[in-house]
DNA sequence: GAATCGTGGAC
DNA sequence: TGTCCAAGATT
């Protein structure tokens, strides 16, 4: 049962915020390269970043390494069986402290996820408001979780909740529980859960620089430890992910070269919209050292084109690479 | 409690 | 194109 944890823990983690289909090729290769905690707490900080990276949510890869070194230097490799212990671990949140325990450990605690919020505000036609709600749905679900098998449980109405329940049209004729669902009753199942109304998002806009050598080596540099990305590695940009900057010209290249206009990258983040114009220059290949003094070129390397799989790029920078090439 | 933090797929 | 949203946690 204890062998589970990790499976369980490593797989509820990366389901935060992120679907089953996203998630299945990066699962299969944790368990591959790192098939227990234990050699996952003695990874490289570098080799789990590049290996997360593309999933999205990059705390949740430092707090995954900080999470196992906890388990094996605090705990001698084993994961904690409770709730409340687990949620005391870096990562481990109210959601996941109860998924691991109740389907590792069969601890009875109520697992509530967004499935879950989803099939009780309707079974019981709550107009409470998420996330205000969740903590009646938490209140309502508890008494049915003292079970021989809660993890069956949860599981059950997580299944529920992504397949028939659905955010919208959902299928209630063959919903097993569509006789007791209140909010079915009224006719009003797509009504809930009740949400406050979202924020539009804004648009920043920025530049990115791409520098290439004629060898095919491209300059990286890493970006800093808070915010955004942070610790991912990039191009050269402007300052685009502070709320200020909206930099887009040529003229905030990082270092003097002959910059061709490659286009522009849109991409969307949870709470912003991003165009970046992006930039390209080749330098011949004698140039080995650091293409300037510049302030912005900070630390950097250059790296080789073909294995850009080896470096911790998220998304937004493989496009922005795409786009200049 | 409200903001922050990625990405890609569905509609 | 725009919007929602997916097995949330942290600050």
């Amino acid at each position: 049962m204890q062998a589970d944890a990790y499976r369980v823990w490593l797989s509820e983690i990366m389901l935060q915020q992120t679907t089953v289909a996203a998630v299945k090729p990066y699962y299969e290769k944790f368990l591959t390269l790192w098939p227990g905690v234990a050699d996952l707490a003695s990874a490289e900080d570098e080799a789990v970043m590049v290996a997360w990276a593309g999933l999205g949510y990059y705390s949740r890869a430092r707090n995954l390494l900080k999470c196992a070194r906890a388990v094996v230097g605090e705990f001698g490799g084993q994961f904690p069986d409770t709730a409340s212990q687990l949620q005391k671990l870096p990562g481990i949140g109210p959601y996941t402290a109860a998924a691991v325990a109740a389907i590792a450990f069969r601890d009875p605690v109520a697992v509530v996820d967004g499935n879950v919020e989803r099939v009780v505000t309707r079974l019981l036609a709550i107009e409470t408001p998420l996330p205000q709600a969740k903590e009646l749905v938490r209140g309502a679900l508890q008494p049915l979780f003292p079970t021989g098998r809660p993890g069956d449980l949860a599981q059950a109405f997580m299944d529920l909740g992504a397949t028939l329940c659905s955010p919208k049209r959902p299928t209630c004729s063959l919903c097993p529980l569509h006789e007791h669902c209140q909010a079915y009753a009224d006719g009003q199942q797509e009504r809930f859960p009740v949400k406050l109304p979202k924020l539009k998002k804004p648009t920043r806009k920025g530049a990115a620089f791409v520098l290439i050598r004629d060898d095919q080596q491209i300059w990286l540099q890493k970006r800093g430890p808070s915010g955004l990305l942070a610790d991912m590695t990039q191009v050269p940009t402007t300052n685009w992910s502070s709320r200020e900057d909206g930099e887009t010209s040529v003229d905030a290249s990082p270092c003097k070269a002959d910059w061709q206009n490659a286009g522009e990258v849109r991409h969307t983040f949870t709470h912003f919209h991003l165009e970046l114009s992006v930039y390209s220059a080749r330098l011949s290949s004698g140039r080995k050292t650091t293409p300037a003094s510049s302030e912005t070129l900070a630390m950097g390397w250059w790296s080789d084109l073909d294995a850009l799989n080896d470096e911790a790029l998220p998304n937004l920078m493989r496009k922005v690479i795409a786009c200049a090439l």
